[in-house]
DNA sequence: TAGATTGTTAATCGATTAACAATC
DNA sequence: TAGATTGTTAATCGATTAACAATC
């Protein structure tokens, strides 16, 4: 909506996060151009398609006999994705789960602050990992303090709709879903569903040749 | 494969786990039946492409005046799906995500046993939530007398790699990696990314209006 | 220069949407 | 019956692939 000519396809969207995780482990290893061809080898896609893709994206256009640059590429691809302007989120639950996530180092790559857990029993209250974890009446306050959008749901599946209802009331508009239900949300909030069982299952059908 | 008239596009097969979940919180509620009208504005979707889909799947049409029966629905979209023939799997690397997933509950859903973890360290061998925690060394061992081809990796990102390269050696052949790296493997196995951070972003993305 | 690799235009392919007849 | 809802055929739309000229 900001840049004029902007026709980026969902498809070649949802391909960018592979082309960065394939890219940084080629700068991690020294690589400082990589051809399409290579790019396409290594992901099992078409290699115009890759060209296609980093076209969109490439604030620098490929070198005949050399390649894509790798880091300015990498660069490219993050600012395109958005990485670098912050986002903070908190968790809901501190069961295994949403303990695990909130000491994942990973997010802040991803221009992702995640500031604090919520959990509706007091003995879960406290920290793990440099980072609090509040009972859940405190969310209200301090969501809005700090201008969260976006929470990651890790509650147990019975607990989940109405945590969800409590959230969406404190003004969360994205919600990272890991419990294994459909949550009924009000226009205007997007769930996304990440839900292990259905990846691991999809994992096992392509490799098992699902029909 | 096994099947004579066997169209099912992957754009279909991608959405039936959001049907699948939408169908069985309405079966919870105790719903019949329900219309493709209704799917769709559940999700956000045409309800021509829910009839599409469903027909795909459904051993059964859809009633004119009623819609289609939830409960039959749900069998025949598991069965498409395979959550009815058992996989077994293991996690690699008992951290804390790794120990979060072997005590999920979720997965005995959809016709996946997780049997086992390992883990480099000794400190960590054990049980976790009543299922074992073995030394890498035992990996080769356990999956061939168990048949797992599957593996669940949690380990730092530092070490996985490493860790990928062994449980290819010992016969592994889908991954679904935790670890947010980009990972050579031969040809014939394939890796399915789970980065929650890559996840995170895309919902950030979409509910700020990504461009 | 020669040749590898890019970017782009046109053609194919697949999936979604629109229109409508069939059905309980 | 009347009407809601389905299933299907045809039309549109978008994305991928193929072919080839441009470039370092």
């Amino acid at each position: 909506m900001n840049h004029a000519e902007n026709a980026v396809s969902k498809a070649a969207l949802s391909r960018m996060p592979a082309y960065l995780r394939f890219l940084k482990g080629e700068e991690g290893k020294g690589v400082q151009y990589v051809s399409s061809a290579a790019v396409a080898a290594a992901l099992g896609v078409s290699a115009v398609g890759v060209r296609k893709d980093l076209a969109l994206v490439s604030s620098l256009p490929g070198k005949p006999r050399f390649g894509f640059e790798v880091h300015r590429l990498i660069e490219d691809i993050e600012k395109f994705l958005g990485y670098h302007r912050w986002t903070n989120a908190v968790i809901i639950g501190a069961g295994g789960l949403g303990r695990a996530i909130l000491a994942y180092e990973g997010f802040e790559n991803y221009g992702i602050h995640v500031i604090a857990a919520f959990d509706a029993s007091p003995a879960k209250v406290g920290a793990v990992g440099g980072k609090p974890v509040y009972p859940m009446d405190r969310l209200p306050d301090i969501i809005v303090r700090n201008g969260v959008k976006v929470a990651i749901l890790t509650v147990p599946r019975a607990a989940a709709q109405a945590a969800c209802d409590e959230i969406v009331n404190a003004g969360i508009t994205a919600i990272l879903n890991f419990a294994p239900v459909y949550l009924h949300v009000p226009e205007g909030v997007s769930v996304r569903y990440e839900d292990l069982a259905v990846s691991l299952a999809a994992l096992c059908g392509e490799s098992t040749g699902n029909q």
